[in-house]
RNA sequence: GGGGACGUGGCGGAACGGUAGACGCGGCGGACUCAAACUCCGCUGACCGCGAGGUCGUGUGGGUUCGACUCCCACCGUCCCCACCA
């Protein structure tokens, strides 16, 4: 590929093109992964400028959609400009590849989902491969294979360990039908999305990440990603939900128990008429046991228990409730309120208990409302009665009354007064509430990871020692879940020996969420076949944290949370040096087609493949970046693709009217003004530079630094045509338009780039340096100024940049255009804006 | 109910307080061709005008500013996230 003498064929042929360079660049390891941790080598760490582009790895489900290409092509724009920027680039490619399309579709067909998963990856990554991005196919992951899942479940084991991994009794939704456990997404409407019957809660014993405990840093970290996207940091800050308040101690009637409630309105204390536990408290049974309400009680927990999450949670439901015949003291006042069991009171937030103010909060308005209990005010705005009560929910300011030694108090400062006076008398404390929970990564499904510990009648839950690892998911007969887990109905993996005693004991059988397998994958990267340990610190130290993350904002919630608490733990571990795994974050926009999200129901996917075959990858890249701001949702339109055909074909027209090599250098500023159609041409040139430097990496706007490229070929194309340019000096600022526009457009296109810049005379365009701009072309003999009156345009005029601005608004007061239009007016204030603008003001 | 994003030609979109509609699609007219495809050239927001040119125009209504698609407020519409979170 020395460039020296290459004839063009007329046509461009994608087909022809893109073959040859995906080989050449394989056959050169272009993008070779480097460095990386492997067996048995110490890490050499180049000193270098590095840079980590990574995408959100593919979820193996059968093809890749339009997504998939807008987001890898993304990356590889990053990626190829980096690159040849000087930068060493880490640009990896994996597979998500447990969960449930593959599992199901083992189901149906009793075929082994890794069977169903390799073909699939296969079909991906062959995919992948015909787009041309600039991965190293050898390090590919995939984390479904043992020595990836071995990793896996050895950082469980650390979660384990450090206490952040525990099992525990847990509301699930469970579908009666199918006999197993469902995620909140598998819910629609109430009901399994598979065979529509109406989706229970279901306590049972689950494994959890204790994400909760990170809550505080999750949040508080989020000041240093200034690089991300603010509405993925609003959304996970409402997720994370954090809300500051009080721990308020009631007391039973018997004083056996002490019952405390999260409330952010400890100020509202005294207005409590009565409290409320969640049917799943604990309590319940007791404070009940014995009593002529016990029955009625006890149907209430049933009935709450049977019904499903989302008809619990209906939005205008109204409030249900039994009262127990117990009541609770009231530390502040000593007062005695009646407990009722609710359904709207939620077990896992808070407490599980809740003080009642009916006078200030509109759902316990509504139940009192219900229920006949009493409304009390205590907190009043000027000029209302104190002893009138709220005909409404008042959530609103005030100052306190009926509150004992609070009245007058305003809200703001009773809020601490109340909470610190709760402290004193050790019945409570100023404490602080979120809303997220932890993460319930228990799955009873097959196609997982398992969960390495063992249950021992005599020793009890015990880590499988990191040596065991990894536990294989055993061979079974039917991969459909039935009320456990799949793999417990293999003998052979359920029954061994306990790690710690030798006893006879149980393999846990239930596997975990793929969203762990995703929360650390970006690090495995760097060692992708290691068989010594999940990473290397130092290695993930060189190329951590992620440079630009790319990826749906579909993950804005989850994985990109999940993702940042398992590096925070990492790094409370002492296994990473940094505490966020992704410096910055790009979420784009989905593709639509005929007005909706693509989907295979709607018919109106395209495929990937079929626009390679008519139109060639690099038209397919093209288009799905010019479709729009790639952070913006887009319109697919078939015809529209066309049009970057088009353009391909008019490079490759270009190109072929350069003759073959070798590279020109650029024409000096000093050759070209005896020559205003070159001169021209190289200033645009150089001005497309400029443009696309900075729309690529200031802005991500692809789509704009696409449309340069579009007005250069076009100006170049239209030179060449109109004979402008076809003696010897104009030839050569054709030519180094023709390389400059071959060699920008590299990144997007890189397959019919590469074949131009062989034709022009170019070698490895891979490694060529990226273009900067002449700065010496970017200043320009003559600027346009606009004359506008009373901010009206009315004619624009040429003078030179940087002309003094009284002799810019003399010429501007002289055009004919603009005497009539202040003709007969007086100006009372004249606006100059050097080089863009004269607005004069008239009355 | 809470939070967020977005409303610009026939369509996708451009314009980071200063020429609204770049670039692309589509459309119209023309050149090339026996014809077509390809390619090339011209036009293409609306209205008035033969024309030069003029008027209007970025969802609606206000505001800030010499100047607003852009900033602020309210409303309408679309989409997304969360949702009985005490």
């Amino acid at each position: 590929m020395s460039g020296t003498t290459h004839t063009l064929p007329e046509r461009y042929d994608p087909a022809r093109v893109e073959a040859k360079w995906q080989q050449a660049w394989e056959a050169a390891q272009a993008f070779r992964a480097e460095p990386i941790s492997r067996d048995g080598a110490a890490p050499v760490l180049p000193d270098r400028p590095r840079t980590y582009v990574l995408e959100m790895l593919p979820y193996p489900s059968g093809e890749i959609h339009m997504g998939h290409v807008k987001n890898y092509t993304m990356g590889d724009v990053v990626a190829h400009v980096r690159r040849r920027r000087g930068e060493l680039v880490f640009h990896p490619m994996g597979y998500d590849a447990f969960g449930l399309p593959a599992e199901n579709a083992a189901i149906r067909t009793g075929e082994h989902p890794a069977l169903v998963t390799r073909r699939n990856i296969a079909r991906i990554r062959e995919q992948l491969k015909r787009l041309g991005f600039s991965v190293d196919w050898d390090t590919e992951i995939s984390t479904c294979e043992p020595e990836y899942y071995r990793w896996t479940q050895w950082l469980f084991l650390r979660f384990f360990e450090r206490g952040l991994a525990e099992r525990r009794e847990a509301a699930v939704n469970w579908c009666p039908k199918d006999q197993t456990v469902l995620a909140n997404e598998q819910v629609v409407d109430g009901a399994c999305e598979r065979c529509g019957t109406e989706v229970e809660l279901r306590q049972l014993s689950q494994w959890f990440l204790k994400i909760t405990d990170y809550a505080q840093r999750l949040l508080d970290d989020m000041d240093t990603l200034v690089d991300w996207p603010d509405r993925v940091l609003t959304m996970q800050r409402n997720w994370i939900g954090r809300s500051e308040g009080a721990r308020v101690v009631f007391t039973s009637d018997d004083g056996a128990h002490e019952i405390p409630v999260f409330t952010t309105r400890p100020d509202t204390l005294f207005g409590a008429t009565f409290f409320l536990l969640a049917p799943e408290h604990p309590l319940v049974e007791r404070l009940v046991a014995g009593r002529p309400e016990a029955a009625a009680v006890r149907d209430y927990v049933r009935a709450a228990a049977r019904a499903s999450a989302a008809e619990r949670g209906a939005q205008d439901r109204p409030k249900t409730g039994v009262f127990t015949g117990r009541h609770v003291v009231n530390p502040v006042n000593g007062e005695e309120i009646p407990v009722w069991v609710a359904d709207y009171v939620l077990m896992d937030y808070g407490t599980g208990a809740v003080m009642a103010v009916p006078g200030h909060d509109e759902r316990d308005f509504a139940f009192a409302r219900e229920h006949g209990l009493p409304v009390r005010r205590v907190v009043a705005g000027d000029g209302v009665d104190p002893d009138a009560p709220p005909e409404q929910a008042e959530a609103g300011d005030g100052r306190l009354v009926n509150s004992g030694p609070f009245d007058g108090m305003a809200v703001q400062d009773a809020k601490p007064a109340v909470a610190a006076w709760l402290a004193e008398r050790g019945v409570g404390e100023a404490t602080v509430g979120y809303r997220l929970r932890d993460w319930l990564i228990s799955r009873q499904r097959y196609w997982g990871a398992p969960i390495p510990v063992v249950h021992c009648d005599a020793c009890g839950i015990v880590a499988v020692p990191d040596d065991q690892l990894p536990v294989l998911l055993p061979e079974v007969e039917d991969y459909a879940p039935q009320g456990k887990s799949p793999i417990a109905a293999s003998d052979a993996f359920v029954h061994t020996a306990c790690p710690a005693c030798g006893a006879p004991a149980r393999r846990e059988t239930d596997t975990m969420d793929t969203f762990v397998d995703s929360s650390w994958y970006f690090l495995r990267y760097t060692a992708p076949h290691l068989s010594t340990a999940a990473f290397e610190r130092e290695m993930v130290d060189y190329w951590l944290p992620v440079d630009q993350y790319i990826g749906g904002v579909e993950h804005a919630i989850l994985h990109l949370l999940y993702a940042r608490f398992f590096v925070k733990v990492l790094y409370d571990l002492g296994l990473v040096g940094f505490t966020e795994p992704f410096a910055r974050l790009f979420t784009q926009g989905m593709i639509y087609h005929l007005g909706a999200k693509m989907s295979k129901s709607k018919g109106n996917v395209i495929a990937p493949d079929e626009m390679v075959d008519r139109f060639g990858a690099d038209t397919l890249r093209l288009y799905t970046l010019f479709l729009g701001h790639p952070a913006d949702d887009a319109e697919w339109s078939d015809r529209g693709i066309e049009g970057q055909r088009r353009f391909l074909d008019r490079v490759w027209r270009m190109a072929a009217a350069c003759d073959a090599g070798p590279l020109v250098a650029r024409p000096s500023l000093q050759e070209l003004q005896a020559h205003p159609a070159a001169l021209d041409l190289v200033r645009r040139t150089e001005a497309t530079v400029a443009k696309v430097n900075q729309d690529v990496a200031e802005r991500f706007a692809f789509h704009t630094a696409i449309s340069a490229l579009h007005d250069l070929v076009n100006a170049a194309t239209k030179a060449h045509a109109e004979g402008e340019v076809a003696d010897p000096l104009g030839a050569r600022a054709l030519r180094w338009a023709a390389q400059t526009a071959v060699s920008l457009l590299f990144p997007f296109a890189p397959h019919v780039a590469s074949e131009l810049w062989e034709h022009l005379g170019g070698g490895r365009l891979w490694e060529e340096p990226w273009p900067d701009p002449a700065e010496e072309f970017l200043a320009r003999d003559a600027v346009t100024v606009v004359v506008q009156v009373n901010g009206k345009l009315r004619d624009r005029m040429e003078v030179p940049p940087g002309h003094p601005q009284d002799a810019v608004l003399a010429q501007a007061k002289a055009l004919p255009k603009v005497l009539s239009a202040i003709d007969g007016k007086s100006i009372v204030r004249e606006v100059v804006v050097p080089d863009r603008l004269v607005n004069l003001v008239v009355r």
